[in-house]
RNA sequence: GCAGCUGUAGCUCAGUUGGUUAGAGCGCCGGAUUGUGGAUCCGGAGGUCGUAGGUUCGACCCCUACCAGCUGUACCA
């Protein structure tokens, strides 16, 4: 059976940028999933799915002036020579999917949906070509009112998720910052590249600070390893107003909205903005959300199509990993309006606001603070083997467990050790192990051995004959009784767990 | 994409100025124990030293290119 040379041995890897996901992973987001789905539901939204490859032009990804799409997608062409695209996000499938159906969609529209979007970009620590995002969305509901809930919605997933004073979702709007760029004459598309810039390089405040930001925003910014970054190349007066308006944070929401207010007064589309920005305060304040939601101009997302406010979800702790660094989470969630998104399909205008949650790094820090049960405690109920002829009478017991709704299997493998048996039990995370000999079988009795009561004891043993011989956390049963009492043990189990703080 | 660092067993790592047959710990498999998980002891499998060239009598070690990983940076629609 060893065939294959070994050169001609297929290597077994997987592709950069994609994991594989084990039990304890998938049951961990399977729980984190169903708390959002609660929330969600109960402001209303319905689910919709929507397939995970799109005709490229729906995604509106082609490069500009070329027949070709945008390398940062996976891509490939149908039999019909139609560029098709996996899709890099759930909000413009979704846009898709309303502008198809539109005429037979309630509005406004309110849906959710959990699924994989791909990437092709170099994956790095927390970061790969396939994750998972959870998006809600409101379309057809241009009041701020539709964008106050979504910053509530927010906060009330974080709290039922067990974050509750561990973040804080921060909103800005798209216009305000639009009123800033008219005040240092940045307006008009012939300046759209360098608003672009402007609005990277105050994306960035976080990471890089005050002074890499006025970089950024000046001449440009050279980094540790040397590289260069070129900046947007604005005059001194222009940084200082950009930066007056990142900093316009103050103590309270209304303090924020005087400053910025001030900063805009000239433009009509800023002034706008603060209105939006005052609107959504007063909800999220009246709705009794005041220090979960907060109104902060240094909050800009990267993405293009925002056209109004934006809001983003923040955790505020920090956790040391196990290398010892200091790891800071950062944004969980995050999104915004964008009116423009559907009207590309309709040739107008379809106010929507959503945000999208990224699964797999809120996972790792609920991980991180403990919030998760990552143990998988939840293996099956092992029948061993302990004479081949009975396998018959051990698949009955099997059957009868199942039938009552206990996890449980025969042990396949080869039953000639016995010790096998138990050691494949423990991994298995086994609550319970069957044991059957033909000494029980004429007493008609079955062992039953709690393997994590005897993993406790299994602490103090010295000496292996005795701990064998004394078969610790073990009890007889009749064969009748094996249903009931294997029920009976496994609710003491998990009584244990609930006492244990579990 | 750009820059720096790193590639030796499944994992973590040794490996002398370039010198015979490349090692350890952990893990894995088998046995001690044909009826009991841990510990212990014994045995075993597992490597084209990232790949391909080059220098050399001789390369895991030196040189070149490529590939992959890590870190930073850019991009992230």
């Amino acid at each position: 059976m060893s065939g294959k040379a070994k050169a001609d041995k297929l290597k077994a890897r997987l592709p950069r940028g994609f994991v594989d996901r084990e039990a304890a992973e998938i049951r961990a987001t399977e729980r984190m999933l169903q708390k959002v789905r609660e929330i969600f539901e109960r402001y209303g939204f319905d689910p919709v799915e929507t397939p995970m490859i799109e005709y490229t032009d729906a995604l509106g990804k082609f490069l500009p002036d070329q027949d070709r799409p945008n390398e940062g997608v996976f891509s490939f062409t149908d039999d019909d020579e139609q560029w098709l695209s996996l899709r890099y996000d759930l909000t413009a499938p979704l846009a898709r999917h309303v502008a198809e159906n539109f005429d037979s969609l309630p509005k406004p529209y309110r849906s959710y949906r959990a699924g994989w979007v791909f990437r092709n970009e170099k994956p790095g620590p927390g970061r790969f070509r396939q994750f998972m995002q959870f998006d809600a969305d409101t379309v057809g509901a241009p009041t701020p009112a539709a964008d106050a809930e979504m910053c509530m919605m927010m906060a009330d997933t974080l709290d039922a998720l067990g974050l509750e004073g561990q973040y804080v979702v921060r909103v800005n709007n798209r216009k305000v910052l639009d009123g800033v760029m008219e005040a240092i004459g940045l307006a008009g598309a012939e300046h759209a590249g360098t608003r672009l810039v402007v609005l990277r390089a105050v994306d960035k405040l976080d990471r890089l600070g005050l002074d890499g930001v006025r970089a950024l925003l000046g001449e440009g910014r050279k980094d540790d390893s040397g590289d260069f970054t070129k900046g947007a190349g604005l005059g001194p007066d222009e940084v200082e107003t950009v930066l007056s308006f990142v900093g316009a944070k103050g103590a309270a929401a209304s303090e924020t909205i005087e400053t910025l207010k001030g900063l805009v007064s000239e433009s009509s589309i800023g002034s706008a903005g603060v209105e939006e920005l005052a609107e959504i305060a007063r909800l999220v304040g009246a709705a009794g959300y005041e220090g979960k939601v907060e109104v902060d101009p240094s909050v800009v997302r990267g993405l293009e199509y925002y056209t109004g406010p934006v809001y983003e979800a923040e955790l505020t702790f920090e956790v040391t990993n196990d290398k010892g660094q200091v790891v800071r989470f950062g944004s969980v969630a995050g999104g915004g309006r964008y009116d423009g998104l559907v009207g590309r399909f309709k040739g107008q205008d379809v106010p929507s606001t959503g945000f999208s949650i990224g699964v797999s790094r809120l996972l790792s820090a609920l991980k991180a603070t403990g919030k998760v049960n990552l143990s998988d405690e939840n293996g099956p109920v092992i029948v061993t083997v302990m004479d081949r002829a009975a396998v018959a009478d051990y698949q009955a017991m099997v059957s009868e467990l199942r039938k009552a709704g206990v996890r449980a299997e025969l042990f396949l493998g080869n039953p000639k050790q016995f010790g096998k048996q138990l050691q494949y039990a423990d991994r298995r995370n086994a609550p319970l192990a069957i044991i059957q000999g033909s000494d029980e079988r004429a007493e008609g009795v079955v062992q039953i051995k709690d393997l994590i009561e005897g993993k406790r004891l299994s602490e103090d043993i010295e000496d292996n004959a005795e701990w064998r011989a004394a078969r610790p956390a073990q009890v007889t049963v009749p064969r009748t009784d094996l249903v009931e009492a294997v029920i009976k043990i496994l609710a003491e189990q998990a009584a244990d767990r609930e006492g244990a703080g579990q």
